[in-house]
RNA sequence: GUGAGUGUAGCUCAAUUGGUUAGAGCACCAGGUUGUGGUCCUGGGGGUUGCGGGUUCGAUCCCCGUCAUUCACCCCA
């Protein structure tokens, strides 16, 4: 076993069956997009290390994946696609009709310990749109996430939309005395809020930030879940900026179009949701299985500046990420995943070894007619052949008789059923999937 | 990076306080079945018990190291 190369920590091997639940996942992405006016994209896997440097300074750059190319040029197996994304419009920005709406679902690569929900390949899907800072961008791309949790048949019972507000939460901050400058430590210690013993985190609050405002406050304004408590919490909270006020008007008209969507019950408001990124500039979402047991499924906001500090021109931009292998594990609990298809639709099997030539320019044309249709290499007894045709699952079989087929006639067999009927060799090839009845 | 758990067949697991040739189910292959699959029956292949060292007459079992893996912490673009 020592001698024997093993795969990469964090990656995975992509057998048929478990690559085939992933396709599917990939499917429905692609699906969901499209029908929402999205038009898929890709970047290069490998990208010059400074444009991430750029982005997020050199803590992140720890956990990437580096590699000096024989021209001496430092690289990057890329770790997300945001930033490939900004060069790549930023290139194109005069050129490119407003808004662009645009998908992808690309391999990502993050050197990050692993565990359960993390791997250090994975797959992820991206939806962005660039060029509108209307709030309709930020629900329409909510819409998509939720659409293709639906689409892979997860339901309101299952999961829900998790949605504040940067600027919002920036802004009761600061009308409640807190200077910008403390707020990443705010954040962090509402996003642990979760983990700690509430007295913990009441008294960290109380000696960093208690003097602005206390943790109770805090607390209820963090805990509202709809926009009339919101409302409510704010005005009770702190006077009314134009910051606030302009923050609370975009989260009620968000809410808004998400309810014109027909999509409001999957969403809730939840002011704790920061997102680690520090990109974010005005709304910030997650999507969670409702038992919470599991990391966030998508994460995503809009970050209206980034362009702008990538390329020369700005444009505001609002879009997610969501990975596959947090969403596989919660589709695994819920068994919406299907197992892998084996084979095709038919297996054409000969019934003597004469009819061999004639079981080759069977099975050709058929899948010339679009049927996937398989067959055993060498003559076998039907028996085996039928055993073979069971294993990978076929519906049909194509039977070749030697004087039936010498008469120009085959046999359909229904292997559900066990069925069998008669048809012309040439009606079955003139017409094969409906002939077979696929 | 830190802490804990787990490593026995492709998979899930056994193996008497340390004792003969490490077993079973599933999966795989073949036969029963030379013109008809599923069920059933029979047989077969597949293991240096993760790896290395130590204790012992003897180690899957105890000890040390190492690697892998899982979970949690940290972090999370």
């Amino acid at each position: 076993m020592s001698a024997k190369i093993q795969s990469v920590k964090g990656t995975r091997d992509f057998y048929p069956d478990v690559l085939a639940p992933i396709r599917q996942i990939f499917d429905a992405w692609r699906r969901v997009s499209i029908r929402h006016g999205f038009q898929e994209w890709d970047g290069p896997t490998l990208e010059l290390l400074d444009l991430y440097r750029e982005k997020s300074g050199d803590e992140l750059v720890g956990q990437l994946y580096r590699l000096t190319d024989s021209g001496g040029r430092e690289l990057a197996l890329r770790p997300e696609m945001t930033p490939t994304l900004a060069r790549m419009v930023a290139a194109k920005i005069n050129a490119l009709p407003k808004p662009i709406k645009w998908f992808c679902v690309a391999t990502l690569f993050r050197g990050e310990n692993v565990q359960r929900g993390r791997l250090r390949e994975f797959f992820q899907w991206n939806v962005d749109v660039i060029g509108s800072a209307d709030m309709t961008a930020d629900a329409e791309v909510i819409l998509v996430g939720v659409e293709a949790l639906r689409e892979l048949g997860l339901t309101q019972a299952d999961f829900q939309v998790h949605i504040s507000n940067r600027r919002l939460v920036q802004a009761i901050l600061s009308a409640a005395g807190i200077p910008v400058e403390s707020h990443g430590g705010a954040y962090a210690l509402m996003d642990k809020a979760g983990k700690l013993p509430r007295e913990e985190t009441a008294r960290r609050w109380s000696e960093a930030y208690g003097s602005a405002i206390s943790y109770e406050k805090l607390d209820a304004l963090m805990s509202v879940a709809t926009l009339p408590e919101l409302r409510a919490a704010v005005g009770a909270i702190a006077p009314a900026t134009a910051d606030l006020e302009s923050a609370a008007s975009d989260t009620e008209r968000l809410l808004a179009i998400l309810q014109d969507f027909g999509i409001i019950e999957y969403c809730k408001i939840n002011l704790r949701v920061v997102r680690g990124l520090a990109y974010y500039t005005g709304p910030v979402f997650e999507f969670y299985d409702r038992s919470e047991n599991e990391r966030a499924i998508c994460g995503g906001g809009r970050y209206d500046d980034l362009l702008g500090k990538l390329g020369r021109a700005g444009e505001p931009a609002v879009g997610f990420g969501m990975g596959d292998v947090v969403l596989s594990l919660i589709l695994e609990e819920k068994g919406l995943l299907k197992p892998a298809r084996k084979g095709g639709d038919v297996m054409v099997v000969d019934a003597a070894e004469s009819v061999r030539p004639t079981l080759h320019t069977v099975v050709a044309a058929l899948r010339r007619g679009g049927v996937a249709a398989d067959f055993s290499y060498a003559h076998q007894a039907i028996g085996k052949q039928l055993k073979m045709a069971d294993k990978i699952g076929v519906s049909r079989v194509v039977i070749l008789g030697d004087e039936t087929t010498s008469a120009g006639r085959v046999r359909i067999k229904d292997m559900a059923g066990g069925a069998e009927r008669e048809v012309a060799l040439e009606t079955l090839l003139a017409d094969p999937r409906s002939t077979l009845g696929l």
